[in-house]
DNA sequence: AACAGAATTGTACTCATTACAGATTTAAAA
DNA sequence: TTTTAAATCTGTAATGAGTACAATTCTGTT
């Protein structure tokens, strides 16, 4: 069967046509988009769809983690289809988003916490990318 | 001298009447507090004050490591005097947020970063806090 | 086909943050 | 002390991401 479709069905959400887009779209582009990239691109193939729809079924999804909703950028939320453990680093001068191959659910044991019940551990690391780091000489 | 006043000296921010302040309520309110708990305090006491200037500031005390602004927080940005490496947490039912003693700054040195150059690490852990969590059972 | 509930849509709205231009303060020169 | 320019502060207006809500459409069931 479609993986698309799967990851929805294994996330308990009914797969209905903009569900399996926007889940499709965050599974093909890895690009941390934002729910407006989403909705752009999107509606050039669904001219019916609603920005509305975007953000709610991104919430929806993100609820049922089928999604990770990403806040390295103060500007907007990004999105991402990956929900295997792993950390993000954002450049300061482009705004490039990359995937970070850190194992977040090990950082989930920490000393000194208290009596904290955490479940979800976001790392998010900034500075330069390669090519902007080079723009600097 | 005054601590407050040194620590703007020492990150090359010219003490002003308002950034004095500004930098005093949070060195002494380590809640992590929004622009805006910060205006409607300070307002109290400095009638004068505008809501812009404490944008202002808050983004000029943290462009010169002055100050944390924090991202944990989907709505509003969160500010903390104590700029010595911590991580954070946020209860999602209260919103309240706590400092975890993780040492931030050994997190910059990664693998698998490729040629990037990181030079800020944030740690947010999110859940439910010890009087959140009883309220379950 | 008819109905009920779920999903989608479009518009109006909220509200944190920023832009901007005018007023005030600071600090140093004359 | 007065002058002057730069820095700082203020208030209002604008921006724009995200949400509320009510109307519409779709889905599956009797």
């Amino acid at each position: 069967m479609d993986v698309v479709k799967q990851h929805l069905l294994d996330h308990g959400v009914k797969p209905s046509f903009q569900r399996l887009a926007i889940m499709k779209y965050l599974m093909e582009n890895r690009t941390h988009p934002t729910a407006d990239i989403i909705f752009q691109d999107l509606y050039e193939q669904i001219p019916t769809l609603s920005k509305t729809t975007v953000y709610n079924t991104l919430k929806l999804l993100t609820e049922q983690g089928a999604v990770l909703t990403i806040g390295i950028d103060e500007k907007n939320a990004r999105y991402d289809g990956n929900t295997e453990p792993h950390a993000h680093f954002r450049c300061r001068d482009c705004g490039c988003i990359h995937d970070i191959p850190v194992n977040t659910a090990n950082e989930i044991f920490v000393e000194g916490i208290g009596e904290l019940k955490i479940d979800e551990v976001h790392i998010y690391y900034k500075g330069y990318c390669k090519n902007c780091a080079s723009d600097k000489n």
